[in-house]
DNA sequence: GAGGGCCAGGTA
DNA sequence: ACCTGGCCCTCG
């Protein structure tokens, strides 16, 4: 990043016009060798709208383009340079810390400036900002917030420093003031509260007078966390940022944070850009979850982000989740971050139900459910809810020749796609093209049975609805989703990240589904963290059951609700291979040619895993490598690869078609 | 990416 | 002397 002379080093020229005539910005265009500084002349009238981080037109190639200012400077690099046309906003949409995280997350992520503030700025909307500038006169003093945070959230946690909690300033904090930043990763004990714990913690921050970003994985946690911050701080004093409140509301939050108005953010991936002014923390709840990763170009990671935050402006990071992830527990490996361990209470116990004895188990009424966890369920169900958490949705999701055990594939011949059936006495169909197979016959054995090869979720509710008649059952699922339910016996069937919260804990957890671990690299890491997830909602006093063979670590790391050792090991055994995060990959996908001229102007030491084809692009015969390098040698791969993109971008070719990931989530 | 300048080679 | 096409460079 080239050093930049903000205005503020030049108070002390003469008066005569603007002090800082020129702009230096990044022109909104779609080509990457492009994506660089140019600098503009303001004229007089747009002298204190053209600020750094302030949306203007500019004349680029003689058509008007956005561009954001990045700074102001006394001289341009060129003779002459051409006139801003005009300013976009009456508030400029980024913060200087913001426009400096944006150009930091572009880079760090071999992306333009331009995609970043994209994901970073909501779309603009006029009568939003008219809206938030008329309530500016009408601004009442903040109230104070309500103090009810008497009984102790951390109480079931081990903090670093002191017996309890984060640590408490005497006094508010000095800006100038350099105190490191506090670095905590937290993982939750059973039977609490993650909202209540991210309100402590907004509470301690707000305290101090500073601002604060929370970033949640979904418009459902934004919702639960944010309805315990309104009620302690007033509606005034939170703005809420997720994509589904539409684009005026969107964007009147989005200002409302910017003015200062809000001092306290709670958003989705996206909010971790938050334009907060002085702000005291970012706190991130369940980094594992996978929609952390931005599926646009340039994939950057709210998780990444928000450290690179900490890092860039020195606020406080907190990031917790069910389970620890291997990424937070690098940090902590790496005495980045400090870790607050959850303390295993007297009554925490699982039963894990090894299913090689499931097969030989002629009581169990369902070839998947042995008869100890009906047993675990049944005593449970007296005290209240039980949570069944199996790993597939739908009823029946893939179906089998009874014969042969060839999957099942659509009737049509033009269409490959698999069968699955949607309810005990729907007939199958489809999953591609919907077609019915009521005449199905196996196309390798002729046989017309068929049999299911895995069990979703409705036919779990249904064999569950059949062994207790009487109790309510509830499915949910991504597609059918139910939030809540109360204190009274059910029998809850949920697929990982749709379990319903219940009023008061689950009197039981049981954990299907639990045998293989996807043999994908964060696989495992993914499974043991759908584990505590479900697990760590079972009530004080609880029972936790799952169907899987004891001896592997990750039911060990739930029998022993240690999350923090599962990390570590998975820590070793990639620091044994050499992969994340223990090193840094390049993920480069795109024609096979282009790849391998990207990969062939690399000077960067490193390891080249593949190419090899990409499934998922049949009609083109793309190709995925992977570059590995030292965490050391990072900086350097990032910037040969930006070259290297700018390159491409100029010349003839499929070099253009070339995607670069940065450090995917899984490989 | 798109327009403009510039050189090569062809045409009146 | 003038037109045309292709290449490459710049764009502030």
């Amino acid at each position: 990043m080239p050093p930049r002379v903000s205005s503020e080093t030049h108070d002390d020229r003469p008066e005569s016009g603007p002090v800082d005539p020129i702009a230096r910005v990044r022109v909104d265009l779609a080509v990457r060798h492009l994506d660089r500084d140019f600098d503009y002349l303001v004229p007089p009238q747009f002298d204190s709208a053209a600020v750094p981080g302030a949306r203007v037109r500019v004349r680029f190639a003689g058509r008007l383009r956005d561009a954001y200012v990045l700074a102001r400077l006394p001289q341009a690099d060129v003779a002459k340079p051409r006139p801003i046309e005009r300013v976009v906003d009456a508030i400029a949409p980024l913060t200087t810390e913001t426009l400096e995280l944006v150009e930091h997350t572009a880079e760090r992520y071999v992306g333009s400036f331009w995609d970043v503030a994209r994901a970073a700025v909501p779309s603009r909307h006029a009568r939003a900002e008219k809206a938030v500038l008329a309530q500016a006169d009408l601004q009442q003093p903040p109230a104070e917030p309500a103090q009810d945070n008497n009984d102790d959230v951390w109480a079931a946690y081990h903090w670093p420093h002191r017996t309890s909690g984060p640590k408490e300033p005497a006094e508010p904090k000095e800006p100038a003031e350099q105190t490191e930043p506090e670095r905590i990763v937290w993982s939750s004990a059973p039977g609490t509260d993650f909202a209540a714990e991210i309100c402590d913690l907004v509470q301690r921050v707000h305290r101090q007078g500073r601002g604060v970003v929370v970033v949640v994985p979904d418009a459902a946690d934004v919702e639960r966390v944010a309805s315990r911050l309104l009620e302690i701080f007033g509606k005034p004093e939170v703005a809420l940022l997720s994509a589904d409140s539409g684009p005026e509301r969107r964007y009147k939050e989005f200002l409302r944070a910017r003015t200062g108005r809000a001092r306290i953010v709670v958003g989705t991936r996206n909010a971790v850009f938050a334009p907060v002014a002085d702000l005291g923390a970012v706190i991130v709840w369940d980094d594992g979850d996978d929609v952390y990763r931005e599926p646009h170009a340039p994939y950057w990671d709210a998780r990444e982000v928000a450290a690179l935050r900490s890092h860039l402006s020195g606020c406080d990071l907190f990031v917790g989740a069910p389970a620890r992830s291997v990424a937070t527990q690098w940090w902590v490996q790496s005495k980045w971050a400090q870790a607050v361990e959850p303390v295993r209470p007297a009554w925490w116990h699982v039963q894990a139900i090894d299913d090689r004895e499931v097969a030989r188990d002629p009581a169990a009424s369902s070839a998947r459910i042995p008869t100890a966890a009906w047993q675990v369920a049944q005593q449970a169900l007296a005290e209240g809810p039980v949570l069944f958490q199996v790993m597939r949705r739908g009823y029946v999701p893939l179906l089998a020749c009874r014969r042969c055990r060839e999957v099942a594939t659509c009737v049509r011949a033009d269409c490959a796609g698999a069968l699955h059936s949607t309810s005990g006495h729907a007939v199958p169909s489809c999953t591609r093209c919907g077609a019915l197979a009521g005449n199905w016959s196996c196309r390798n054995c002729q046989e017309t049975g068929l049999r299911a090869v895995t069990v979703g979720a409705g036919r779990t509710a249904e064999e569950l609805g059949k062994a207790f008649p009487g109790v309510p059952i509830v499915w949910s699922q991504a597609d059918r989703i139910v939030r809540e339910i109360g204190e009274a016996p059910a029998v809850v069937v949920a697929t990982p990240g749709a379990e319903p919260v219940a009023a008061n804990g689950y009197a039981g957890v049981v954990l299907l589904d639990a045998r293989v671990a996807p043999a994908t690299l964060t696989g495992p890491e993914q499974q043991v963290r759908r584990w505590f997830a479900a697990a760590a909602a079972v009530r004080p006093g609880g029972r936790v059951c799952i169907v899987a063979e004891p001896d592997g670590a990750g039911v060990q790391a739930l029998i022993r609700y240690d999350s923090r050792w599962f990390a570590d090991r998975q820590i070793d055994e990639r620091r044994a291979v050499g992969l994340p995060p223990v090193t840094r990959v390049a993920e480069l996908t795109g024609p096979s040619t282009a790849v391998a001229a990207f990969v062939e102007s690399l000077s960067v030491p490193h390891r080249l895993l593949g190419p090899v084809p990409v499934e998922e692009t049949p009609d083109r015969r793309d190709v995925r490598s992977f570059v590995v390098v030292d965490r050391r040698r990072a900086g350097a791969l990032t910037a040969e690869l930006a070259a290297a993109i700018r390159t491409a971008s100029t010349e003839e070719g499929s070099g253009r078609e070339v995607r670069v990931r940065m450090d995917p989530r899984d490989m």
